[in-house]
DNA sequence: TTGTATGCGTTATCAA
DNA sequence: TTGATAACGCATACAA
């Protein structure tokens, strides 16, 4: 409520003079007059507009990311990487559901373009030949050209720096650890049709597989990321025998629904039947599911880190490199070794 | 990058002028013009200030969203319902994270004020006799004397309108319902110690209990939210025989882990023990959890609304009411009709 | 229908 | 060490 102006008026000192103390200048003040302004400040309940900040400085301490989903584990976990180190350094992440929509993603970049954000993190992982991904890309560069930084959390063409795991190494890595158990039969159950991150992960499992002299042994099936995918396409499995030696979900949730199937059918999982999954999500932990852990929350937090650390006038000189973060393979008890 | 003005001078025309065909005003402007403008602008690929625009019209499309941790299923329903109604109105919704600390509410109550945030929905609990709460009643009330919102979605002291589930009633109900079917000695997983929702939904059962003439067999056991709290203090009730005819959770996620520990232990649930949660999220639809349907979404969406459609200069006048949205009781597998 | 002028709350430049 | 004053980008009251 109360201005600068204000509490100037009230101290008896010019607005630059306030403007100085309450902004933490490292212009010399006496003082008697910093005290006097301070406790002005404090008694008018003074609260600085960061709107006229942000105005006048030509950059707002505001942060944005756009996910798929918020209530999707995967996104708030990056999420939650994201405004821990965001709101620790003083800025405010905003959030923006896009429900894997590229054209919501444009909307909601110039949303965060129109409040002159510090950056905009893509979360999403778009999909195989988008036809607006060029335009996504246009976006992109105008944003960057204007000093907004924007950062992707999936390999994507839109022009930006990429900071993400190797979702296909990582398939390919518990695609491996469940071979060298011993499993030869492998389904795949793939994530929703024409995501790129669908195809990174089946990619992953299949070039395992064929390294493995095994390309005759791989099996994939249609899926999606959530519990109910992959509980339907495991049922589908068990309607057709004989039963894989083991079933590899593109992600956690999809996995936790496959291994529910599983032992619904008094499978014994994993004596008969191994299952992992990928992302290594909290439910992973709970229920013991082998997987492979994916940086996301290191993701979130390094973007944001990326954005904050990063002059504003630089964020088109930014190279569009990709950062490769490791992923790590946990084994738990949905997995076993098989007799030779 | 180009500015209202810049626009205006390319197009050839006034500020205002361009001002009132940009913006949308309802100001009379002949079509020539209006073209000219849009076009020059589109040229330009002008992107419009809203910070120029909020610190002018004193009040902007920010809304912020408290949550304890965005990572936790029930929040980020909520953040969900937030966003929906937020982005379809044009607003952006601010994400914070406050790890159940009412300090760091204040802060991030701050700072929203600072951003003339048009509101700030609160939508974590609280605790019991909680020493700061006096003084977020104090910032919130200053924030609203301001035209800033204040949302509370769970009963709580801090001096604005609440619209929450009547958590207790939700309690009493599942308690019902399971009394319905048939059984007596029920044991209650309690929620994290001290936090106001912990205490109402055990004093919901314990009053279920009592008006059922079950006090002596009602059982509460210190717990948690999460899976392993859920988990471990099932783990301590087999070890403790004789088990109860039912078990219910606080939340959902401690009852899934509840219900594991039951499986775990070759413990038919149904068959030998009934288990139920409160909240309804994803992962009871999944597992078959009899629970009892909090609307979270809706109560995200409805706060969001209230600010939105509420001008700020009403924002203090705003009674403290409390809206009482309903639960819905959703009886699935994990429970059974005990013989008489 | 269009333009002029003023203010929103800050920061920064330049004087004093 | 302090103070005018000019932006920052926009909306609006008031004129024309």
């Amino acid at each position: 409520m109360s201005s600068l102006a204000e509490v100037a008026r009230v101290a008896g000192v010019s607005v630059s003079t306030a403007s100085r103390v309450l902004a933490g200048s490292s212009h010399p003040i006496s003082a008697k007059t910093r005290a006097k302004v301070m406790a002005v400040a404090d008694e008018l309940g003074y609260s600085p507009s960061a709107l006229a900040r942000a105005l006048v400085s030509r950059s707002s301490r505001l942060l944005g990311v756009l996910v798929s989903d918020i209530v999707n584990p995967y996104f708030s976990v990056i999420a939650r990487g994201v405004d821990d180190v965001a709101s620790r350094a003083g800025y405010v992440t905003m959030l923006c559901n896009v429900d894997r929509r590229t054209t919501t993603e444009i909307t909601r970049l110039r949303t965060m373009r129109d409040y002159r954000a510090a950056g905009v993190i893509f979360a999403g992982s778009g999909y195989v030949d988008d036809p607006r991904e060029p335009d996504l890309a246009e976006a992109v560069g105008e944003a960057r050209a204007q000093g907004i930084h924007a950062v992707s959390l999936a390999a994507r063409g839109i022009g930006c720096p990429v900071i993400a795991a190797d979702a296909q190494a990582a398939a390919y890595e518990i695609t491996d650890y469940l071979v060298s158990l011993g499993h030869r039969r492998i389904a795949f159950i793939e994530g929703p049709e024409g995501m790129v991150a669908t195809r990174q992960r089946r990619d992953g499992f299949l070039a395992c597989m064929r390294d493995a002299g095994l390309a005759e042994s791989a099996h994939c099936r249609p899926g999606g990321f959530d519990y109910e995918a992959g509980h339907a396409a495991t049922l589908r499995l068990i309607a057709r025998p004989p039963l894989p030696d083991a079933v590899i979900a593109a992600n956690d949730e999809a996995a936790v629904g496959a291994l529910n199937a599983l032992r619904q059918a008094r499978i014994d999982v994993p004596g008969e039947v191994s299952v992992a999954g990928i992302d290594d999500l909290r439910v992973a932990r709970f229920v013991g599911l082998t997987t492979v852990s994916l940086p996301l929350y290191e993701m979130g937090a390094m973007a944001a880190r990326h954005i904050i650390d990063t002059p504003p006038e630089t964020a088109a000189a930014v190279p569009a490199e990709t950062t490769t973060l490791s992923h790590r393979l946990i084994p738990r008890e949905t997995t076993a070794r098989r007799p030779g």
